[in-house]
DNA sequence: AATCTGTATTTTGTCGACAATTTATCGATG
DNA sequence: CATCGATAAATTGTCGACAAAATACAGATT
């Protein structure tokens, strides 16, 4: 009957809170809830179907997503604060497009970050973590034998995500949330197409370093996955557009 | 003329980002825009006159600041996903009350992150950083010296947020805005009143050591700061309030 | 023919009004 | 006298309408 057939998700690592503390659960009619549209455009985005640049007007999400305009508005103010997209005023919302200076402050303060997590995951030495983790990490293995490359981009981020929340500290896995969305902007970008798959069974690597529960090893391969994952970005320079705008109007 | 003083503020480091381009620039009127409301209410936290649990109405505000009751809305929204506030459904906003444990995920993300501002302005090596830290210090001092309880706890605050600014990450400043507020929170809610002031001239340390250009130095001073403000709050226990709730409720 | 200007259309920004839910008040009853 | 229930008040949630700005378009002019 309906057109578009929502996509199914591998692991359920989305969602960055609640936010409120119940949910009218309103499914079934045509209308989207907040929640749902937040999730249907940051999952789009984190799957590249939607490119960075990409305007996101009112009216026209609101008509997709069967909803009031007000609504549509207060999710995109949202993905706003999560720098996911910027507001011009009065011009409109649109799918960020960070800057080389942006991915790297990213990479930066996720290298910590994941430390963090990786220590707290460590110490709590739950088999269910690891459980959570290696059915995270068969997802992933099963979207790469698809070949589904958007889906092998998502849960890439969300492995990150589910690490933040499995790690028990809230805050930690908001931000990881956070980063991981604008991560997925950043590969988008930069990503140099000559080596497409450079990081593979790496979270299965840590996975197996924190079943382990060797702590040097996990925060040892963490940091160097995340090192790999930038290295195999192209950030010696800016975009082409942009730079191009701006040197022509130096020279 | 006016009831109501507008307090002002030692030394700008407020304001995570712009967010939109521009600014329409509308001040002098009665009517305040949403970036003066959004500091009139967090600068309002961070001084703790407006307590954690303090419920925030929105007709209420909107009647205070002069602004309609969608703006006043959208600034909560934007409070809420930065933490500061909650949203009850159909109940209202209010000043957030950070549990013992988002107090400590505060402190134990702030670690690794100040350490990384650390680094960033160590490698920066600008004078121009020096001595906007200095100034700051100095204003520090001043509201000690002019026992301004609430400037003092303020100041704190911005301390670190400004040092996230001059790092030149504006992704670690974002964060750093967010849990500095928190940690007004925080403190508000466990500080011991048995130990009114127990970190006082370490911001002055740690900036003698960026000075210095010793970043061993200064990573460990902060460090040791962080742990000293911790310390000094009463974590061992929850609320008394929730806490005597639950147990009441179990027994 | 290309550019500039003025108009038309589309899109965003803002607000007030209405509906729904919660909270407070008051009366009735055991 | 306390407790429960119903009505009344207040507050939040949602939406559509109007105003302002930007873009697109068309016509006139050099």
């Amino acid at each position: 009957m309906e057109k578009k057939t929502v996509k199914q998700r591998g692991s359920r690592a989305s969602s960055p809170a609640p936010l409120h503390d119940e949910r009218p659960a309103n499914e079934g009619e045509g209308g989207a809830s907040d929640q749902e549209i937040y999730e249907r455009i940051i999952t789009s985005i984190m799957e590249h179907r939607l490119p960075p640049g990409t305007k996101l007007g009112e009216d026209k999400l609101a008509k997709i997503f069967g909803a009031s305009r007000a609504r549509v508005r207060q999710v995109l103010a949202r993905l706003a604060l999560e720098r996911v997209v910027v507001l011009h005023p009065n011009r409109g919302a649109f799918v960020a497009e960070p800057t080389v200076e942006e991915a790297r402050e990213v990479f930066e303060v996720r290298r910590p970050l994941e430390a963090l997590v990786v220590h707290r995951i460590v110490a709590k030495k739950d088999p269910a973590i690891v459980a959570r983790l290696r059915a995270h990490v068969a997802a992933e293995e099963a979207a790469r034998a698809a070949r589904d490359r958007r889906a092998i981009i998502r849960l890439s981020g969300e492995y990150h995500v589910l690490l933040a929340e499995l790690s028990g500290s809230t805050l930690a896995a908001r931000l990881m949330h956070e980063l991981a969305s604008l991560t997925c902007l950043i590969i988008f970008l930069y990503d140099a197409p000559s080596v497409p798959a450079c990081r593979d069974q790496e979270h299965s690597e840590i996975t197996q370093a924190l079943a382990d529960g060797d702590e040097a090893a996990a925060i040892r391969l963490m940091t160097e996955h995340l090192e790999h994952v930038e290295a195999c970005l192209d950030l010696s320079r800016g975009r082409p557009e942009e730079l191009d705008l701006e040197a022509a109007l130096a020279g």
